[in-house]
DNA sequence: TTGTATCGAACGAACGTTCGCTATATGGTT
DNA sequence: AACCATATAGCGAACGTTCGTTCGATACAA
């Protein structure tokens, strides 16, 4: 059957619910780390400082935050935030174990969801942006300070941008194996796929000023990618349920 | 007349002149804020200040590059260094303006030496890439310390990009206008190209690591947005003129 | 009264920057 | 050629500031 691409309202109410588990998970690893013990104010505390912390390290980069601006940020004092966090390392820490697991699972339960390598490569498109989409303040964090996490987060960040990029060199393989897709190097256009997907959380302040949508956003990939991948002759895709206004001048 | 893609090997040429005079006007520029006045010995040191800076803050990021690191990088001691700059935000000051007049010179000249909107588009694509994988370590801190860098030089690389991105649309408008061009948003497209053109200085360990060449990776960035801008029937691009070996399994 | 969450002053380390000093090169005078 | 006077390049200890982090005091709840 041919499933109809996913909008992104829909995506939205499926991830609700896989991230507020995620989000449960990492509360009890970090929970024996925590001197606060009452559940309920040190999950809106903890959730509180990620918060600012994204937003503070985004503005002006994570070395320059000073633990003196966090504090102003969250209204907890210097001494209060280290019932929370170990030092200023484990708050990196913290915050890139979040997401990692994510991203990974969302783009494979997309992924499976979907039948056939050209509505594989839909979903897996669709799927990340978006994801990058709902947690955008992460993914700009997570790609801009991968440099100055510690040895252990660094090799992990990598390992996870790998990863996503061999799913979607699979998809690409496993089309030209069945010729739907054209020849070409898997990995480059990967690659390319990839770099693309980025795009849209890395310079979100120019879409957004553009008031380009995710939706919008999505089609353009994924007719650039299909243009790029598809053995010819070329259907234009359906446009998408959304009543966007992509392409008026 | 029909221009073939230049070579980056001639890329490399013409760019050495091009260089040389903007690095001598960026001397002169400074020249009054250096304490050291013998011109041979300030040109090599305030270079090899330069180089330690891009080396060390695109490791482990501006600002937690310490002056002592520097110092231990350059040979030079701490006081030293205050021979050649006034401070270190006029340190990343210095090295923003270095390359910025140097990317929109390159890319204008190489758009206008071609004829025809697909040339064109083939000469920026092409010229974008040899630019950055010769200035690599410069772009790379542009785009990283952009949200560091002191305000009026944050404006600035902003100016620039967007500047860039607008010579990839006016291309791709005088293409639509002639018919060469298949019809879609020119400012979403030109965004997309030049997520492919970035990535590759942002990911430029990962292309090395697999002996994907600047040349390959120019074949393959045309090659996929000539696919989605073309009007089809496409021809496939002719084989460039380098011997490299981009789709071998 | 006991336990817990929060505070803010205080500490040592590391930072950017300054400054008085030394070493070396330069150039005119004997 | 030998000498001194002067200017300059470079050094590294030291300064004040800001940082991450600690800790005893405090406020509040049970």
């Amino acid at each position: 059957m041919q499933h109809s691409a996913p909008s992104f309202r829909e995506f939205s109410d499926r991830f609700r619910s896989l991230e507020t588990t995620l989000s449960r998970e990492l509360f009890r690893e970090h929970r024996d780390q925590m001197r606060v013990k009452k559940e309920e104010t040190a999950a809106e505390n903890l959730r509180r400082i990620i918060d600012a912390t994204l937003r503070l390290a985004n503005r002006k980069g994570f070395q320059s935050m000073s633990l003196r601006d966090l504090s102003a940020e969250t209204g907890l004092s210097a001494g209060g935030l280290y019932a929370y966090i170990r030092s200023k390392d484990d708050l990196v820490r913290l915050i890139q174990r979040h997401g990692v697991a994510l991203t990974l699972r969302s783009l494979e339960d997309a992924i499976a969801a979907a039948d056939g390598p050209r509505d594989k490569l839909r979903a897996a498109i669709r799927a990340h942006l978006f994801l990058t989409e709902t947690m955008q303040p992460w993914f700009y964090f997570s790609y801009m300070e991968a440099k100055n996490l510690p040895r252990r987060e660094t090799r992990e960040a990598i390992r996870s941008e790998v990863a996503v990029e061999e799913l979607f060199t699979g998809i690409i393989r496993a089309g030209q194996a069945r010729g739907v897709f054209r020849n070409g190097d898997p990995q480059l256009l990967a690659g390319m796929i990839k770099a693309l997907l980025q795009d849209w959380y890395l310079k979100r302040w120019k879409h957004r000023q553009r008031n380009v949508s995710v939706e919008c956003y999505a089609d353009a990939v994924q007719n650039m990618v299909e243009h790029a991948v598809l053995v010819p002759p070329y259907d234009e895709a359906p446009a998408a349920a959304h009543n966007a206004t992509c392409e008026e001048g």
